[in-house]
DNA sequence: GCCGTTTTCGGCCCGACTGTTTTCAGTCG
């Protein structure tokens, strides 16, 4: 797909035009990016249909350079304009505080094209003497060049979810903290989180940032109003508190949730309806109409209540406004979980442990699926030592109250066949099949490698469809739309994989395969009782895709669920 | 360059914070 390639270069133009201060063209630019990132298909498919005029912020003559660049591979206009400027916005662009206008300033001044000219020039301060700068706008932006150095990837979802805790645990000990909670990307749901947000509500706002500005761990204050502040914590996360009245709840969660995209629509759809939206609420004129929480808004503007984890411009509004927001599964709709590892292959605890475990957590059921097959690093079952794990997991099932399904995960192969007879998989309850060799195959490939395993064995559940770990590995090459119309004609459940780094299927794959009329497994791939507690981030991703509890197996009732299992 | 329940022309989300200023431009979210 080229889809993000495309919207990366809109945003490019956007950045040269913007430098070359053109007004409102970059953001028509940005406009049609976020409008093409947010394709749920192919642009290619849109381009032979003869519709890109139809993706959201496209229009004319942006559908002909996009249709440009898809015949021929390249853009004249955007090689153009490449031409015409000298410095590396791309680079100069990641330091904080730098901007179009400052770069364009300083090109002009100094010559400055890169990071490395702007530290040379700030070493010899000739930053300091320019109209409008300052020593301190040097030491920011050498700080700045610092951290665009070592900068940290986006933070893992599980990783901050303590801190998140713990954050607001401690504040609601004050008392003039009436209220906190999180906001931004993590209340989203998304796997990954460039910084969090903290929305709080007080009478006493300075009481409120000297506590946020004396947290534990701070390295760097980076900006400190009387209503808003931002740290930096030495783990290089950082953390923004917004402090609003009571009055201003609705509106500033809104606004602070965002996302950004989400943001603007509904503030657009307000204007179209005579108000006026901020984080301050919503106003007719200069009367404030709404703004005490999120539903009053959501109403006065008539558009169903939209779910954090849907909020990015793509549709969601649109269907709001038709009341067609589907009931999102829940955490508390997930009666057990699929995918769990022991010491049996490459996990650390024993089956009773990790059994009593799921137990503990309330669960009615928990699945058995340790590695089987060729490979041989996760220690994996073979045909002998099989037989003795079903014994096994049937002594546990004595032992506990769930209900213990016993199955494998087991390695597709390189030609599309399992290492177990159809006759033997069958014996299982679950069967998880899932690729983990051999991953570098074209996409045709990999496909039909995948396709071929659901089309000839009793496989209930495709594990981790692409394969990905968040900042380490790519997703392999695979035609999910190809796998998807399989998978629904062979009954596979797609698996949603709540490991912190894999989270797979992603939502925006979710919603794909829903289109199609997928049905999904959640699974934690647990290799120790720990790690069974992170099927929220299934949830979340399964949220973020659309998703009901009619959708996701483990919701289903036990009966139902040993129904659909049937090979 | 895009878009339309007042518009095919004339708008384009909105406000806080910073640094360098003395009233504001630039950046950020």
């Amino acid at each position: 797909m080229k889809n993000l390639e495309i919207a990366k270069i809109l945003d490019n133009i956007a950045d040269i035009l913007e430098l070359q201060g053109i007004e409102f063209k970059p953001r028509a630019y940005r406009n049609a990016a976020r409008g093409v990132e947010n394709l749920a298909e192919d642009i290619k498919e849109l381009y032979e249909k003869g519709k890109l005029e139809e993706i959201p912020g496209v229009g004319k003559h942006i559908a002909e350079k996009i249709s440009e660049y898809i015949k021929t591979g390249r853009l004249k206009y955007y090689n153009q304009l490449k031409k015409k400027i000298k410095v590396n916005l791309e680079e100069l662009n990641l330091i904080p505080g730098m901007g179009p206008k400052k770069i364009k300033f300083l090109y002009e001044k100094l010559k400055i094209k890169n990071i490395k000219d702007l530290e040379k020039a700030i070493k010899k301060k000739k930053l300091q003497k320019l109209k409008g700068f300052g020593e301190s706008t040097e030491q920011d932006f050498l700080r700045g060049i610092q951290f665009v150095k070592s900068r940290p990837k986006r933070f893992l979802y599980a990783h901050l979810e303590p801190i998140v805790k713990e954050i607001t645990k401690q504040f609601s000990k004050y008392p003039f903290v009436k209220k906190i909670e999180i906001a931004g990307s993590f209340r989203r749901g998304k796997e990954t989180i460039g910084d969090l947000d903290f929305l709080v509500v007080s009478n006493e706002p300075g009481k409120v940032m000297k506590l946020f500005t004396a947290l534990p761990d701070i390295k760097r204050v980076l900006a400190k109003g009387t209503t808003k502040s931002s740290v930096r914590l030495t783990n290089g996360l950082q953390i923004d508190l917004r402090v609003v009245k009571e009055k201003e709840w609705g509106s500033a969660l809104l606004y602070f949730i965002g996302n950004k995209q989400h943001n603007i629509a509904v503030r657009k759809l307000a204007l179209s309806k005579g108000y006026k939206l901020s984080e301050y609420g919503l106003f007719k004129g200069k009367k404030w109409v709404a703004g005490r929480n999120e539903q009053d808004i959501f109403k006065k503007l008539k558009l169903q209540y939209i779910e954090p984890e849907l909020r990015q411009n793509s549709g969601e509004i649109e269907a709001a406004l038709q009341n067609k927001i589907p009931p999102l599964v829940t955490v508390q709709n997930i009666n057990g979980v699929f995918h769990n590892h022991t010491k049996w292959s490459d996990g650390s605890n024993t089956l009773l442990e990790m059994a009593q475990a799921a137990e503990a957590m309330k669960l009615k059921f928990i699945s058995f699926n340790d590695h089987f097959g060729d490979i041989t690093i996760a220690n994996p079952l073979d045909e002998k030592r099989l037989v003795s794990y079903l014994k096994e997991i049937e002594k546990v099932r004595k032992k506990v109250k769930i209900r213990v399904f016993s199955g494998v995960e087991i390695d597709i192969l390189k030609n599309g066949s399992l290492g177990l007879s159809v006759k033997k998989l069958k014996q299982l309850d679950v069967v998880v099949a899932a690729v983990h060799m051999a991953t570098k195959m074209s996409e045709k490939e990999m496909t039909e490698r995948v396709c071929r395993a659901m089309e000839n064995y009793p496989i209930n559940i495709l594990g981790h469809p692409t394969n990905r770990l968040i900042n380490t590995r790519p997703p392999y090459q695979i035609n999910l739309e190809k796998v998807f119309q399989v998978a629904k004609k062979n009954n596979v459940f797609l698996e949603i994989n709540a490991a912190p780094e894999t989270q797979d299927l992603s939502g925006e794959h979710v919603r794909a395969a829903l289109k199609v009329g997928c049905k999904f497994s959640l699974g934690t791939d647990a290799h120790d009782t720990q790690n069974l507690q992170f099927y929220n981030l299934g949830v979340n991703m399964a949220r973020r895709g659309w998703a009901t509890k009619k959708d996701i197996l483990n919701c289903w009732s036990l009966p139902r669920i040993e129904k659909a299992l049937k090979k």
